[in-house]
DNA sequence: ACGCGTTACTAACGCGTGTTAATATTAGGT
DNA sequence: ACCTAATATTAACACGCGTTAGTAACGCGT
């Protein structure tokens, strides 16, 4: 039934030479001769056997697993409605397999399990990772820097010499909040996209207040909410900001997928987005221009992100030192008609 | 700077004990008498030296990678807007880390690159496939079928022989078709997910006809168009059904992500849902029940699916034997305000 | 003293490949 | 004919672990 798999043996033996020289036919090393004659066996006899080199002795041999790690530290409620995460993997795959390499992918809670990734870089599963999501008080992260375990953020994390890619969250969103106030507002909320301890919105509230303070306008804590990644926190948010008595025109929600919730309890209390409301959103994930009405949302240019960040990564395995360097890419306001700027 | 990783040998040495013997015990080994005495000094000095086994020697020495594969056959541009994948991911990567398992990703398109799989699994990287969306036309599947290698399908390729786990995606059109019937509808549209050569949307078709028979209504191919995995597709057909002169009143929709193009060239022609027209989708993605208003569609299990597909992979690389089954998990309609059943 | 079973451990081989250092072969110059 | 150098090939070790078969120590009864 299930016969032994051929090994670089059987091709040698084939092919009448030794199981060395198959290995330097088949991986083309350089600055060996091989004459033209034994080649062409070697590659005959590996072709009829239908050879295939074993993944886990090259790994053992070359100390290398030609596995790169993706690891996305979110929620599993989060990650339902995250949909970066396939554009994330999508251009990744694109890059990974330009090198011949493969993705292994983890998703780990915020909270524990964040041993998971080191154990598998310790145990050199994988040569490199692209950590999503990279957390301040996280020590296994902490840990992989100090080891010099090839490791690209894709975010930030200011201070620890990590390489990483990201978007200037504050820039972004103040300048989306500036398009709000140029069409007029004065009286803007905003809702976050999560808890301020996460960096990413952290910033995007401060690009709120600096596109207020630049237009001289008070900044007004009660009309600031926190949402929590998901649609429903964003329809809690903008409920408790309608019933708040306290009177607003136009709104920035620092996540698309929160601005859809908003939308929602917009609509609940009867009023029109853009006559009543305003709204703009942060993300520009797919549906956001099929929403009704389309969403004005700052472009994230994820894919870019995600491949820029691989092949620095992979810069970092091929050249064996870390230029530890940080990537800033451009986000777009993307402007429809959820602001009221675009209606024509 | 980066100095020689721990090895079993080191743990030995230290513990003052065979390598032999911190395998066992690590590894804890049944039917092998260890003494407590020199178990304890054997895990004293594994964690004094932070050891962590190599993957690559395990999996070389044990024939076994404890990695899955999950290979996507679809193309960039669906992959792109397709919501399922991360409810896929998610729920295969709880039951993979129960069982100290890996998660390898791979999106490989539906015309080529089907090697890529075959090779990983003779490489044995891989130690069994999760295949989404298989085609019938797929050779590198054939011969993983006729080698015996561990697959199990999420989908369908009846008549082959593989395990596989799906929905009656027929069935389930028919009950939602019947459930606008039911509301009173005999001018039903209908626009398939995708081209008919695809297994799913050709059953979807088949449902609505056999709802369209089984209330005696006459199927007019006039009111059918294709969809093609994308919104903008669900847009054009929608377009075109409504310029086509023939009268409707409801449509089904074989898709949420098309259905969300159908709904964007209903509100551009001034119509209203559900009103004018009644809508139901088919997929229940996240962002479903918060488009405008709420669409009523058919919730399709998909963390179960991945699950179960995962469980009955890892029971045949267990039991090292194949049952062969197929199992069809069951559908739900999910009946919101876009039918006009639930009006309130 | 001897045999015998049980307990506690280890030496040694195998997994399949990459790679270095050494060897066999050939060519080229005088 | 002989020596050197370039060419072509291979023996042998390393990678780190799982595991079989075998050894040593230790009672315990006769």
């Amino acid at each position: 039934m299930s016969k032994k798999p051929t090994t670089s043996q059987d091709v040698a033996k084939l092919a009448g030479v030794s199981r060395t020289t198959v290995s330097f036919v088949l991986n083309d090393v350089k600055g060996i001769q091989i004459s033209g004659d034994t080649r062409r066996k070697v590659l005959k006899a590996a072709e009829e056997l239908k050879y295939v080199p074993n993944a886990a002795a090259q790994a053992l041999a070359s100390q290398r697993a030609k596995i790169i790690g993706l690891i996305l530290t979110r929620s599993p409620h989060h990650i339902a409605n995250d949909a970066f995460i396939t554009q994330i993997v999508n251009g990744l795959l694109e890059v990974i397999h330009q090198h011949d390499l493969r993705l292994l992918l983890d998703i780990i809670e915020p909270e524990h399990q964040r041993k998971a990734y080191l154990h598998m870089a310790r145990a050199k599963r994988i040569d490199g990772i692209l950590l999503s999501g990279p957390r301040s008080d996280d020590d296994a992260l902490k840990i992989l820097g100090e080891e010099g375990f090839p490791t690209v953020l894709i975010g930030q994390l200011p201070g620890t010499g990590f390489c990483s890619v990201d978007v200037d969250n504050r820039a972004a969103a103040k300048n989306a909040v500036a398009h709000l106030v140029n069409l007029g507002h004065d009286r803007i909320a905003c809702i976050t996209n999560a808890q301020p301890s996460y960096t990413a919105a952290a910033d995007r509230l401060a690009g709120y207040k600096d596109a207020l303070d630049e237009a001289g306008l008070h900044f007004d804590e009660s009309l600031v909410r926190y949402g929590d990644f998901d649609v429903e926190s964003g329809y809690v948010q903008m409920f408790s900001l309608l019933e708040g008595g306290i009177s607003f025109t136009s709104a920035f929600v620092a996540s698309d997928t929160v601005a859809l919730g908003a939308k929602a309890a917009i609509r609940d209390h009867g009023l029109n987005i853009p006559h009543d409301i305003a709204l703009v959103g942060f993300d520009d994930l797919p549906f956001s221009q099929y929403t009704d009405p389309p969403l004005t949302t700052v472009h994230l240019p994820v894919v870019e992100l995600a491949q820029q960040g691989c092949n620095m990564l992979i810069q970092i395995l091929q050249n064996e030192h870390h230029p530890s360097q940080q990537t800033i890419l451009r986000t777009k306001l993307v402007i429809r008609k959820s602001c009221g700027a675009n209606q024509l």
